[in-house]
DNA sequence: GGATGTGAAGTATTTCACAGCC
DNA sequence: GGCTGTGAAATACTTCACATCC
């Protein structure tokens, strides 16, 4: 196919699902990394992950061709390749707002770092704990969120703010060039194209589980 | 091999995709309510969620008629219906297992109570905290677990214990009759037919957002 | 022999478009 | 006039099955 032409949508031809699944085949394939293992089939990887070998093999295919057939897959090459494809494999510097209950433990969460994602600017609305030292960083007040996220080069962001505030430093956030957000408010907020954003949501997880188990 | 096609039990017949959007629709018909707007349209709710009217009224028609023609939705009424389609009329008791930094988060956390899961019981695997309170709950060992589970009539626990001690713990849960687990840790436990599971994953969410913001 | 990569077939999900009703 | 509810059409995604290659 051609190559990337610099469309302003960007390179929508990989289904958005495809993407979502590559996270998940990088860890299966660190953890075989970890255990020694140097080759795996799509039938092996698909028995971990509870998927099939074809949608392995289909979902690779979108970016070239990793495997050696009647063999299966370096685990070390496929490994290095997904995270090239998913621009892991340098890390990303992350600001987080909010830095309340819910923010502390994210600042303190040994999750992140390990897979690159280095939180490295804490912010927060209230004055009144601007200045304080949580996990190791100063939590610095709104007004230095352009300049700081310039200076460290940051990204992403992760919102840990009451709902109410949530829209508005998403918005602050765009505006100084965030270009991801992991947003742990109940609501969606609104962003314009081209900036990416996930919301961590366990009440909407919940409630969509108990219609399963609900035998009225 | 292939996962079985068989006739599933009961109400599979409504796509999951289709019941894991009707707590946004819940969420939204809330705020509605709230602010007094009595009736809405497919066309309004469309807006509010960015998704097309079309969708919702098909979403809906899995389940009845509840639109009046040339009018829209009653709030409250569809409202109502929802929130017994999905289950959550009427509250569910949780137990959460971790009472790590992680877990006081989620213990503090007061989004649950309003939306009906109530935070009932608290577990954790380290002896040297068992009989502490954390957020108004003594935290109990796990052989308490049974015994609190049959008794506070819980069919739904949140797990945040460390990744190795997940899988254990969840089968442990399952094996006390819960039926729903949401799940806080970096893996994908395996829970047998008739279980229900969801993970809150930050990381995987981060690592799939790298993908479009990376413009090498 | 054994596993990949991939068109083609099969499903699932979304969107269209319009009859029917308020 | 306006909006729902829904078959039909369109699109998206998954699985099959097999030629191909190591």
């Amino acid at each position: 196919m051609a190559p990337n032409s610099e469309s302003r949508q960007g390179r929508s031809e990989v289904p958005e699902v495809v993407i979502s699944r590559l996270p998940q085949y990088v860890r299966i394939l660190n953890r075989l990394l970890e255990d020694g293992i140097q080759v795996v089939s799509s039938q092996q990887l698909g028995e971990k992950l509870q998927v099939t070998p074809a949608q392995i093999r289909k979902d690779l295919s979108y970016f070239g061709r990793f495997g050696k057939q009647g063999r299966g897959y370096s685990v070390h090459d496929l490994l290095e390749r997904l995270r090239q494809i998913l621009g892991i494999n340098s890390p990303w510097n992350v600001a987080v707002v909010g830095v309340g209950r819910l923010g502390r433990a994210i600042l303190s969460y040994p999750g992140f770092n390990p897979d690159g994602f280095h939180l490295v600017a804490a912010f927060d609305l209230n004055n009144s704990i601007v200045g304080d030292t949580v996990g190791g960083l100063v939590v610095r007040g709104m007004d230095e969120l352009d300049r700081v996220i310039d200076q460290e080069e940051i990204s992403i962001a992760i919102v840990a703010v009451p709902v109410d505030f949530t829209q508005n430093v998403v918005d602050q956030l765009v505006a100084c060039g965030v270009r991801a957000i992991l947003n742990y408010a109940p609501i969606t907020p609104q962003v314009r194209e081209g900036i990416r954003i996930r919301n961590i949501d366990p009440v909407l997880s919940l409630q969509s589980m108990t219609y399963y188990i609900n035998d009225d």
